[in-house]
DNA sequence: AGCACGCCGACT
DNA sequence: GTCGGCGTGCTC
């Protein structure tokens, strides 16, 4: 559709507009157009036999190829004002830091419906709404339900004037809600003084229960009232239906969320309305941090730890720091919170670059759990649970109390054996067990790497033996001893696969918290963020799994792990009682537990990263290589290492061996690794810098795909 | 990443 | 005789 061209623009004049567009190629395309568009404006062009949408990241006079390639703009897409400098700052600080092209950054994390060349409407220049989901109140039913709980739309939405609606009404009385502790109240003075000096990052250090989140609503209420935005971040989804709650009874109707789990529509008017400033806060996880904000005065990251702020595919940004940079380029202030910071932020705080703010006790009085450790060694095991976890079970039942049987492994049972020879239910397309599941009355095996499934062999299919045995046990299996074993018990079992229809985790969820369950039975999932009034014991079966891994973070995520999950009990009432069966008490991960000491564990774990010059007393990058064969991946790796050791750039860099991933093979794809490490970030990115560019002309031949992860969490 | 073009096997 | 396999090459 032709654009209207407003009356008086200049026109005539031939430029070049730098285009970043979402291509795995490095740098702009330059396309021609009869006069300047500002940057941040998307704009569709061709990209060979394809329109895509684009955005203009510069006006150029001469392009940067020979002229007869460069073919012309299709179409400013005027819908929305051109992005704030602010946000393009801050995606061009995440495209350099990643090593990713700007064109990666820039439309991947705008909501889908603005980066798609068909969803333009063309209808903006005429006052018309922005796509076909921007559409007022009223337009759908699902529309007219929500507005009658959300503000609606402005009526003027379309038009620049409204873009930076200004607060109205005034946010709920600072003086609401519950009464604080001394703690609470020594740390709001604290984030107060932060907000009064205009910036800096705090870390919010306190146990679960300890009312992080009643001081995260009272300094967003402070900063609401400066007419100011505040974003906090959460880390996953099915966290946000409580605060959501809470932040809406609390602050007011001039929330948005953003997840990744809303439709499109709702995702573009929740963007819409906080980029517009006609939402004050917005609640999202990582990907809201790409929200533009005309009025941003506060980020906070709760769980700021928690392994989601990190995303695992496409640019892998790490949300809670890019926050952080975001912050500070803003100068505004940056709340953390955890119970159990990652190592990097609280050496932070030990540095005294950010502030230290702890809440050492539960807010309201109860006693932390009582933790025991039992020594799964000296014990005679009924299907994996020790008789000390089965009696407290037994007891909690006749006192009508609610239980938790934490075990991270889904399914029956983690591996099929034969009893006579050597055959194990390995997947055909991985390294890797398929693992038994019950569906109904019936059981499958399935591959949780590449998602294939396939019915259960009647017999061995090596030997044909029928005797063929579950090993191990997961969720289903603990789930359905646990219903023999205590026949009166309501047993509810919560796990991705319990969960896995939409809305039935919100069911469980609220099956859980009304009490219509003696024993749940949990993976990870049940560990975060809710609060069960009479939960007062937690099991923790096979805990021991993550303490081994060859991952040197795995000891401070089974720490968090351990202690969120501990969090849960007696969060209402005392007498709270946590079982973790354990094969070694003695590991100091485990005592440190015992005390509820994360700064103990903290120092400890620093002190021996630092002897060891891992993170965060170095930087790491990891680069991935894929192939058909694992040999092809690690002589690329070789080849790249050899590359990268004859470049002056090495000088201060380690450069590890490289070496296939533990589980080297999924989905027909073979996987490697190659670390590189240095003390100070400068030496590591100047290296990749002069690296990367060549490892294209590497991997040409075998090597399917590469890439390279900035600060890895994983290894 | 797409999406072409480009040369060799089993099908209407 | 073509439909189609995915190898390699390009995209302002």
């Amino acid at each position: 559709m032709p654009l209207k061209r407003p009356a008086g623009a200049v026109s005539g004049e031939t430029v070049y507009l730098a285009v970043a567009l979402d291509v795995p190629l490095p740098g702009l395309f330059d396309y021609s157009h009869d006069r300047p568009v500002a940057p941040g404006v998307r704009v569709r062009v061709m990209f060979g036999r394809r329109a895509m949408v684009g955005m203009v990241w510069a006006v150029r006079d001469v392009p940067g190829v020979a002229a007869d390639r460069v073919r012309p703009i299709e179409a400013v897409l005027d819908d929305l004002p051109p992005m704030p400098a602010d946000w393009l700052r801050m995606a061009e600080f995440a495209a350099h830091y990643y090593h990713r092209p700007l064109g990666e950054v820039l439309l991947p994390v705008l909501p889908p419906s603005l980066r798609k060349p068909a969803a333009y409407t063309g209808a903006r220049s005429a006052g018309g709404p922005v796509c076909r989901a921007d559409r007022r109140p009223g337009a759908s039913r699902a529309v007219r339900k929500r507005a009658a709980l959300e503000t609606p739309v402005d009526g003027d939405a379309g038009t620049d004037a409204a873009e930076v609606a200004p607060p109205t009404g005034n946010p709920a009385s600072a003086e609401d809600g519950p009464t604080l502790t001394d703690a609470q109240v020594r740390v709001l003075a604290g984030l107060r003084d932060l907000l009064a000096a205009g910036s800096g990052v705090a870390l919010l250090h306190g146990v679960t229960g300890s009312g992080k989140t009643e001081l995260y609503l009272r300094l967003a209420q402070d900063v609401l009232a400066a007419g100011r935005q505040v974003l906090l971040l959460v880390p996953e989804i099915n966290l946000t239906p409580q605060l959501e709650h809470s932040v809406r009874a609390r602050l007011g109707d001039r929330l948005a969320v953003i997840h990744s789990r809303l439709s499109e529509g709702d995702r573009l008017r929740a963007w819409l309305r906080a980029s517009r400033g006609q939402a004050d806060i917005l609640l999202g996880t990582r990907l809201a941090l790409f929200t533009p904000l005309p009025r941003l005065g506060l980020i906070v990251v709760d769980e700021e730890h928690d392994a989601s702020y990190k995303q695992q595919d496409g640019l892998r940004y790490s949300a809670r720091d890019l926050a952080v940079w975001r912050g500070h380029d803003l100068g505004i202030p940056v709340v953390l919170g955890s119970a159990t910071p990652s190592l990097e932020t609280w050496r932070h705080a030990q540095e005294g670059n950010y502030r230290l703010l702890s809440l050492p006790d539960r807010a309201q009085a109860q006693p932390l759990p009582e933790i025991r450790l039992v020594d799964t060694r000296r014990a005679r095991l009924e299907q994996g649970f020790t008789p000390q976890l089965l009696d407290a079970l037994d007891a909690r039942l006749a006192q009508g109390g609610q239980s938790l049987v934490f075990i991270n492994r889904r399914g029956y049972a983690p591996v099929l054996r034969c009893a006579s020879c050597a055959w194990v239910s390995q997947c055909r397309r991985c390294t890797a067990h398929m693992v038994l599941h019950r569906m109904g009355s019936r059981h499958v095996l399935q591959c949780h790497h590449c998602g294939d499934a396939m019915p259960v062999p009647r017999a061995c299919p090596d030997c044909g033996d029928p005797d063929i045995q579950p090993m191990g046990r997961g969720t289903q299996r603990v789930e359905e001893f646990l219903a023999e074993r205590f026949p009166g018990a309501r047993i509810l079992r919560i796990d991705a696969d319990a969960t896995r229809l939409k809305g039935s985790a919100e069911a469980l969820f609220a099956r859980a918290h009304a009490g219509e369950a003696d024993i749940l039975v949990g993976t990870q999932m049940v560990s975060k963020g809710h609060d069960f009034a009479r939960l007062g014991l937690v099991g923790v079966l096979n805990a021991d799994a993550m303490l081994f891994s060859q991952d040197f973070r795995a000891p401070e995520r089974l720490f968090a792990q351990l202690m969120q999950v501990a969090g849960r009990a007696g969060r209402r009432q005392g007498g709270a009682q946590v079982i973790v069966q354990t094969d070694y008490p003695e590991q100091a991960i485990y005592q440190a537990l015992l005390q509820h000491d994360y700064v103990r564990f903290a120092a400890y774990a620093l002190e021996e990263r630092r002897d060891l010059g891992l993170p965060p007393f170095s930087s790491q990058a990891l680069l991935t290589a894929q192939a058909v064969r694992v040999r092809d991946a690690l002589d690329f790796l070789e080849a790249a290492r050899a590359l990268a050791q004859s470049l002056p750039e090495s000088a201060g860099v380690r450069i590890h061996d490289p070496v296939p991933l533990r589980i080297v093979r999924v989905a027909r794809v073979e996987r490697a690794q190659l670390l590189f490490e240095s003390d100070g970030r400068g030496a590591l990115h100047r290296l990749l810098r002069a690296l990367l560019p060549c490892l294209d002309e590497a991997a040409r031949g075998a090597v399917q795909h590469w890439g390279i992860e900035i600060d890895p969490q994983e290894i």
